[in-house]
DNA sequence: ATTAGGG
DNA sequence: CCCTAAT
């Protein structure tokens, strides 16, 4: 209903916001000293990073040796030193069946399809308790694996089907394997450290052409600060994931579920509750519950044809559920012999709010390390704080009792949510370094506040920003449907009346390089941004006295096809609005207007009609316009 | 989808 | 303008 509200008389000319520059670039500066970087959550960041340099080297130095035996066999290692040092080490032997020709080539001399065993070390090391125990203990960082699959040295993995324990395609920095999830196995190895999980030895040749505009590839690293846990999920928008979790103990797990590329899409696009009903409609439970942090969405994808409201609807609706989408799972328990009853949280993880990497093709693994970098630090640099959403609404007041917010023995856990929140300063910190902007950053619908999107570092983007409508190719391959995630950060113009869709690069350059959301940032962005504000114009206001006069207040669905039925952007909510406030500012005194002032005479029409219509029935149809017209 | 009001 | 309850 909102949504078709929303349609039909939105346009997108709400969306039609001015780009609002995002990126807080400063951050970018800050080096490995800042005491955020020694936390295990940017340590969680670096392993990913170096997992990648390691896959890569590896790959590169590696030719034909094949350290672990058995051919054709993909291995996991994950070497426990010691729950203590949490030293981890991630070995994958991965014999590598094809490379991909269109491959620009980490090394040109490799473009042919060649069968080597790459051995893939990751070393995890030292992963840093925190010292505090405060929130930071979860990052996320989700990529959208678009823009680093054809990197020669990107790592990524991307189910091939999208079955449950369907087939993960693994690209080790060129070499492709698939790996069948159902197969994957633990083999602990002792008590001691080595656990290794194999993986069906199912490498087949791979030509890897097009890419699933699908994948992103999820990294997760919850709270390793105290308890160890790091979680490395990858994912494609299948919902399917890899899992790298060394909670109590290091487990690898694969995670495959049915599609659920449209949750992300809805989620984002849908406010929670619908997504909740959602949910339970397919019986799907979040990943989350089980401390994985990853959310997935089951996305019903509506025709649209005139976005503005619909998305900003969408958004707006979204917003409200998680301040900061740091969402996280948890359980509560009951307690059926306290005195008073008593609720216990068992919190297993929180999520930061989403990151998205957003960085060139061509960009390299160290540059998505550093912008990964950047986005961790950028969180984790402010303080972090909790947030409770009950029924998706956030519990502001902290005397509040629980009992009072709801947050009962018999909540409905659904209802029940903690966000974390960073504080971040400006946006504009971030910004900062210049960084060749990044052929697509753009933002996203004015409306939907983007998700902090990171910038990559990258310097050879030569890509110039994409002309309007064209500017999603660069996100998508060409017969590739546009994922959402594509739209949505997507920057429309506004354009008076006009119901063309027009999608604009962001402002260039000085693209956000990384927006973490934040209490401030996100505050402005929220998950939805209201539509750009557009005064009434005295023309617009002596058009809508003049319906008004002769429809009545009240039939605003009427008034806004006679007066406003070109105006796709004044909904008859918002006409409805503006008479009221026309009401209101034809009974104060000029000096206490503001704005455009309206002519007195208008005002006066309005007060007069007002007070007929106040007494007639409004509502009834068409009335004698002479009656009142004439006596105004 | 609209209406009516509060925020 | 947004958000919602109530139609």
């Amino acid at each position: 209903m909102v949504l078709k509200k929303r349609k039909y008389y939105g346009g997108f000319h709400g969306l039609l916001a001015p780009v609002i520059p995002k990126a807080p670039r400063s951050l970018r500066k800050r080096r490995l000293h800042d005491k955020s970087l020694e936390d295990g959550g940017i340590c969680a960041f670096e392993l990913l990073a170096a997992a990648a340099d390691k896959l890569l080297q590896e790959q590169e130095s590696e030719s034909s040796t094949s350290s672990t035996g058995s051919k054709g066999k993909e291995q996991i290692s994950i070497h426990e030193e010691s729950a203590r040092h949490e030293q981890l080490e991630v070995k994958a032997k991965v014999e590598p069946v094809i490379l991909d020709h269109h491959d620009p080539g980490a090394s040109g001399a490799e473009s042919e399809s060649v069968a080597k065993p790459t051995n893939l070390e990751l070393s995890l090391k030292e992963l840093p308790h925190s010292e505090d125990d405060s929130g930071s203990d979860h990052a996320s960082i989700v990529t959208n694996s678009d823009f680093i699959k054809k990197v020669n040295t990107s790592l990524t993995m991307e189910a091939i089907e999208d079955k449950p324990g369907s087939i993960y395609d693994v690209n080790f920095g060129g070499n492709r394997a698939e790996i069948h999830p159902e197969v994957v196995e633990k083999q602990s190895r002792g008590l001691t450290s080595v656990k290794t999980y194999n993986m069906k030895d199912c490498l087949k040749p791979c030509v890897h052409t097009g890419v699933s505009n699908k994948s992103y590839t999820s990294v997760h690293f919850p709270s390793y600060k105290d308890k160890g846990n790091v979680n490395i999920n990858i994912r494609d928008d299948d919902e399917k994931y890899f899992r790298y979790n060394n909670r109590s103990n290091t487990r690898l797990r694969v995670f495959g579920s049915r599609s659920r590329a449209g949750y992300r899409r809805m989620r984002k696009m849908m406010p929670s509750r619908y997504l909740k009903a959602a949910r339970k409609l397919r019986g799907y439970e979040l990943p989350n519950s089980n401390g994985g942090g990853v959310k997935s969405f089951y996305h019903k994808r509506k025709n649209i044809y005139m976005g503005e409201r619909f998305q900003a609807d969408a958004a707006t609706k979204r917003r409200k559920l998680f301040h900061h989408s740091s969402k996280n799972s948890y359980t509560k328990e009951e307690s059926s012999e306290s005195i008073s009853n008593v609720v216990k949280f068992s919190i297993k993880s929180f999520k930061v709010p989403e990151l998205y990497v957003e960085v060139p093709e061509t960009a390299t693994v160290g540059s998505l390390k550093r912008s990964v970098m950047e986005a961790v630090k950028a969180i984790l640099h402010s303080k972090l704080h909790v947030g409770v959403v009950v029924q998706g609404k956030k519990v502001r007041d902290d005397n509040r009792t629980l009992q009072q917010s709801g947050i009962s023995q018999n909540c409905n856990l659904e209802t029940l949510g903690f966000t974390l929140e960073s504080s971040l300063p400006e946006a504009s910190p971030f910004l900062g370094r210049g960084e060749t902007p990044s052929c697509n950053t753009q933002q996203r619908l004015p409306r939907v506040p983007s998700n902090p999107i990171i910038n990559g570092g990258f310097s050879n983007s030569s890509l110039e920003p994409p002309p309007p409508v064209t500017s999603l190719d660069n996100h998508l391959e060409k017969n590739e449907e546009i994922p959402a995630f594509a739209a949505e950060v997507t920057t429309q113009v506004p354009v008076e009346d006009s119901k063309a869709l027009v999608l604009l690069p962001a402002l260039n350059e000085e693209v956000l390089s990384v927006i973490p959301l934040s209490e401030k940032t996100t505050k402005r962005y929220e998950y939805s941004q209201r539509r750009t504000r557009r005064p009434f114009s005295v023309s617009e206001v002596e058009a809508l006295v003049e319906a008004v006069e002769t429809l009545g207040a009240g039939r605003w669905r009427d008034v806004k096809m006679r007066a406003f039925n070109d105006a796709n952007h004044r909904t008859y909510v918002d006409l409805k609005d503006k008479w009221k406030t026309l009401v209101h500012t034809a009974s104060i005194s000029p000096q206490q207007r503001r704005g455009e002032p309206v002519p007195q005479n208008l005002l006066d029409r309005v007060l007069a009609a007002h007070a007929y219509w106040s007494q007639h029935q409004a509502k009834q149809p068409v009335k004698n316009v002479k009656t009142l017209e004439a006596p105004m």
